[in-house]
DNA sequence: AATATTATAATGGTCTAACCATTATAATAT
DNA sequence: ATATTATAATGGTTAGACCATTATAATATT
């Protein structure tokens, strides 16, 4: 019913302020802040407190602080980082296992493909069958290839999530991506045959993708997913049992 | 391939030996950091930078500051609240519509539902038929009794996504159900019949999961959630009729 | 003896004033 | 015309002081 009531900090205040402004579009991206010397008389605070307010909003992702003439504090585009950085956190404190991440990941691309599949246009059609070309050229052998496929598969994944228009899907995805690389580098090992396979689950989702199908979009997107994990989770076994 | 490359700054430098003693568990939820003045000593710097140092880690959720004796920097437990409230800052500065964030509230509670009817015990149906209780006394009228009813619903939800077994599925849920609270205030009219519908949607949802009944479980969640948000609408579309 | 009240001291919160480090721009030298 | 060097504005950091809050200990009251 109620929310908690704090806020007699002083730079507790100037950060709601600021962040209030941004939200409403009264500082626009890319807009520059007075400088500290002069927010600090706008405020009638000391130069600390401000700086405590502005270290805030800069780790909330709304302001980016840059030294020397020309500097100042950036009001910046709000982004997917900060929810990567947090999911990121909640892993490794080992509050949220690889386990949970894959299985969120398989729902949310299951459910992206499906959506993508109800809107797609031809124009995203084209787009996504360009990835699977550049995804064709990387499939015979070498590690370096190997990770353009990785980068690629990525891409393709991100782009599924831009055709089914809705931006909360592309910031989800964008967070869990960010944080699944930490798995890939040390479990993720992929030879030219599976490669292979990937590369047809792809072709085959964009097929369904293409054609509208949606459940047929989330089906192939889940075991696309799924299969990703399978490797992982061998590659996790062996490096045990080693 | 890269990462960015920066940590000039003495702050930061602070702020990743605290958070990297953290993670590795050298420091433990409940553990009390030293004070301020100890800690400029320990890390040879004044109490301003270590006081950016600490806010920033506060902004993060890995600490909590408390003024007065015995107080001082206090490790916390890292949970969903950063998540959500990054993605609520999102959700506010791109504009993300109440389509987009209804249509992503459908599609996760959908797989909450299912999640958690295949993983359902019998001590988690006790908890759920226990908040069907008392959402069955709200339904007799009264804006109060209409606020308390929209709080169950929630705290139903929300139990459903602990049912499920999946943390992330609890940080999503609560962000949306904290950011969705802003159109509620403007949008949401419920009457009496509507909160007889929806307490006999919830009814029907929960017996579901009882059974083990995913997909069954997954269409119900989903038009549940659905009817919440055609009420907004009609209400939007009201508002702007007259 | 039990309880209420009042000091005490430790902690975070804030302020002032100065100096250091970085960097775009303007002035100067080549 | 180009390279170099000063200039000045900006954030980054330091030092030391005082204020506000609060758990605990000391004291007074019943």
């Amino acid at each position: 019913m109620f929310q908690a009531a704090k806020q007699t900090k002083v730079f507790q205040n100037v950060v709601t302020q600021i962040e209030e402004a941004i939200l409403d579009g009264r500082l626009k991206t890319g807009d520059t802040l007075p400088s500290e010397r002069q927010l600090k008389e706008l405020f009638s605070i000391s130069r600390g407190t401000l700086r405590e307010a502005l270290r805030v909003l800069e780790q909330k992702g709304l302001i980016e602080i840059k030294p020397g003439v020309g500097g100042g504090s950036v009001v910046r585009d709000v982004n997917a980082d900060q929810i990567s950085e947090s999911l990121g956190l909640l892993i490794r404190s080992q509050n949220v296992s690889l386990n949970h991440l894959a299985e969120f990941r398989e729902d949310v691309e299951g459910i992206v493909a499906a959506r993508a599949a109800a809107r797609r246009r031809k124009k995203d059609i084209a787009g996504l069958k360009a990835l699977l070309a550049k995804a064709f050229k990387c499939i015979d052998g070498g590690t370096l290839q190997r990770d353009a496929f990785i980068e690629i598969d990525k891409q393709i994944h991100m782009k599924l999530a831009q055709v089914a228009q809705n931006p909360i899907y592309l910031s989800v995805l964008h967070s869990i991506h960010d944080n699944i690389h930490r798995y890939y580098d040390r479990f993720l090992f992929m030879e030219e045959r599976q490669m292979q396979e990937n590369y047809q689950d792809l072709c085959d989702l964009v097929q369904a993708v293409e054609n509208g199908q949606s459940d047929r979009a989330r089906r192939l997107a889940r075991s696309h997913v799924r299969r990703f994990y399978q490797y992982m989770k061998k590659r996790e076994q062996s490096e045990r049992d080693t």
